[in-house]
RNA sequence: GGCCUCGUAGUUCAAUGGAUAGAAUAGAAGUUUCCUAAACUUUAGAUGCAAGUUCGAUUCUUGCCGAGGCUACCA
């Protein structure tokens, strides 16, 4: 169907006629820039087949493909290259047939199965800070690419609201609280809780200080401290249902979670499906007695439950502690299980989680496949770099966090502060105007982000603010305001485009890119890459831009190429519209 | 120690084994009586080191150097 396999399919048949050789596959790259040509193949790879001078070879392919196929216009060989140049004809034919499409790029009709996308997966003993941000914009954004790759997607979080450091917030505020609450101290839920865990962590060492003065080792110091003691007592308390306990474990959840819904929606980011590890931390263990039966674990004499993976190159794992409780595997291989029981169609996971459990989610992957479950052939570690510091890494406990909203925060006053310099705003209300700031700085900062591989880490300097200039978000968004100005003015009549019109070197360029827009969104689907995506744009509005300063679009008098042009831009427009909202960027009309 | 990631211009990022390694930023020099100058144009500057495989290596293999992580009957 697309030009390149037709092409293949000529190459295939003229290499058959010239030299009586069948081709298993023919290699495809965009021309350089520095070459004619719009398309190229690789001769080099045929070599194995044929015996030759490339040259020689791409020369005599090229004369059969400019015979035989109608949309080459001519050819030019250098070294082992065959360039090909496309008749105009063929790109504004493409134009005319994608040119009404709404959400071009995105596959339609979706494929049998979903794909769970599970990310953010917060403590709820403090507030998210820029590395759940990195988390959440990926994950996010994953679950949006794969939709529009043909995908039916759900996405998940499992919130870990029990446990030991939970517990540890809750026993800071019943001894130092004096019952504040979010609204007696106009703090924000989450950050209220983070507030006393952080001032747990406090005594905590204070009491360490005290023990090791005392003269008690270091290392059992930090085991016997009264107050470590009473918050793994509370824990005792929570597991055994404990009514205080348990009514200060939702009071203080409630009020991290209507922090984090202020930080979500801040963000942009949604669910479809919560899942709470209070619920889910007992699942998994019937089945690690299953498996043990099937002999896919074994027993040691202490009674723990064990899988020797030395076989595969790792070692041998804990599923069940020999007093027969769960640890954190076997809860993942329960709730792993319980999702495809809520939602049958589920052949697929992500998991987004950073890169320092490469190893769980490996063991944890195999474990799956050894239990038989088939789709855990089709699960997927969204495995990413930390967020480091100049000073290292983020620890909550010692408060040298980027905490979420102020980082968000701090990037709308930014844009505010240069868009009144600029000062383009006239007629705007203030409502619309904070809208937009808004809508700038989170588009610089979720760029900033995606844009990078996921799984490279990445240093955030807080000193530095981040770039709304260059190969940026704010760039991007520039570019798409400026078209929706032009569409303001110009009378943009939906009509078929001549197909004898003569091309603008820049024209045919953009053409060329907003063509590769649908395998960009395979391509990212593939890799789980929204940076591929950001490029994507990112070269799409550079040549957008590069057009728009050499050809006057309003300004041309010959009709035919107005409209082409107004057209033009108004798909350029849609499709990095388009792109964004898989990055989950807003665009402005404009800025 | 073992295992896993990552080392590309001063800095932040690109490059399915392909042509002269692309951008942005910071630096230098230009473009506004004309569709939004958050833009455009020009300029200088980089593959950690050493072997190997290949017609061809930033990419694959091995070793070394450097950064980070994992290696809990914690989650």
């Amino acid at each position: 169907m697309s030009l390149q396999n037709d092409l293949t399919q000529k190459v295939i048949e003229a290499v058959k006629q010239l030299y009586q050789v069948d081709l298993p596959t023919v290699e495809f790259q965009p021309t350089r820039k520095d070459f004619e040509g719009d398309l190229t193949v690789v001769v080099f790879p045929m070599l194995r087949y044929i015996k030759g001078n490339p040259v020689q070879i791409g020369t005599q392919i090229g004369e059969y493909l400019q015979e035989h196929v109608e949309e080459v216009a001519k050819c030019n060989v250098v070294q082992g290259f065959l360039n090909i140049v496309i008749e105009e004809r063929y790109y504004l034919n493409f134009f005319n047939s994608i040119k009404d499409e709404v959400d071009f790029g995105y596959v339609k009709t979706p494929s049998k199965g979903a794909t769970m996308v599970e990310y953010s997966s917060p403590n709820t003993n403090k507030p998210l800070h820029l590395g759940h941000i990195r988390n959440n914009l990926l994950g996010y954004s994953v679950a949006e690419i794969l939709k529009a790759s043909g995908k039916k997607v759900y996405k998940a979080q499992i919130i870990n609201d029990r446990g030991i450091h939970i517990c540890k917030s809750m026993l800071a505020w019943q001894k130092f609280g004096e019952g504040e609450t979010p609204e007696s101290s106009g703090m924000k839920g989450d950050h209220l809780v983070g507030k006393y865990y952080v001032a747990f962590d406090k005594a905590y060492k204070e009491q360490i200080a005290k023990l090791v003065e005392d003269g008690t080792p270091k290392d059992k110091a930090e085991k016997e401290a009264p107050i470590l003691l009473e918050a793994q007592e509370m824990l005792r308390k929570w597991e055994a249902g404990d009514a205080e306990v348990v009514s200060l474990w939702k009071m203080m959840n409630g009020w991290v979670y209507e922090g984090f819904d202020i930080t979500y929606k801040n963000l942009g980011v949604d669910f479809d499906k919560l899942y709470y590890e209070s619920d889910t931390y007992l699942l998994g263990r019937d089945v690690v007695k299953d498996g043990l039966e099937r002999g896919v674990f074994f027993k040691k004499e202490d009674g723990s439950v064990w899988i020797d993976l030395t076989e595969d190159g790792l070692d041998e794992k804990i599923v069940l502690r020999s007093d027969g409780t769960a640890v954190y595997m076997t809860q993942d291989i329960g709730t792993a299980i319980q999702r495809v029981t809520d939602f049958p169609d589920i052949n697929g996971m992500v998991y987004t989680v950073g890169n320092e459990q490469d190893y769980h989610f490996k063991v944890l992957f195999l474990i799956l496949k050894k239990l038989g479950y088939s789709w855990a052939e089709k699960l997927y570690h969204l495995s990413y770099g930390m967020v480091d510091l100049p000073s290292g890494k983020m620890k909550s406990r010692e408060g040298t966090v980027v905490d979420a909203d102020d980082l968000i925060q701090n990037m709308e006053e930014t844009a505010e502060a240069i868009s009144k310099e600029l000062g383009k705003l006239d007629g705007y209300s203030e409502e619309e105007k904070q809208k937009l700031y808004r809508t700038i700085g989170l588009g610089a900062l979720k760029y900033y982000i995606l844009k990078v591989d996921p799984k490279k880490r990445i240093l955030f300097n807080p000193e530095e603010s981040v770039d709304f200039q260059g190969n940026t978000g704010p760039f991007i968004q520039y570019t798409y305001a400026r078209i929706q100005s032009i569409l303001r003015k110009a009378d943009d009549v939906s009509t078929a485009i001549e197909v004898t019109i003569q091309l603008h070197e820049k024209e045919k360029e953009l053409l060329k890119q907003i063509q590769l827009f649908p395998e960009t969104i395979q391509l990212a689907a593939e890799n789980y890459s929204p940076a591929l995506i950001a490029n994507y744009t990112y070269d799409l509005v550079k040549e957008f831009n590069s057009f728009y300063q050499q050809v006057s679009i309003l300004g041309e008098t010959d009709g035919q190429k107005k409209n082409f042009r107004v057209q033009l831009s108004r798909k350029v427009g849609e499709v990095i519209q388009s792109a964004f909202r898989l990055l989950g960027i807003e665009v402005p009309e404009r800025m």
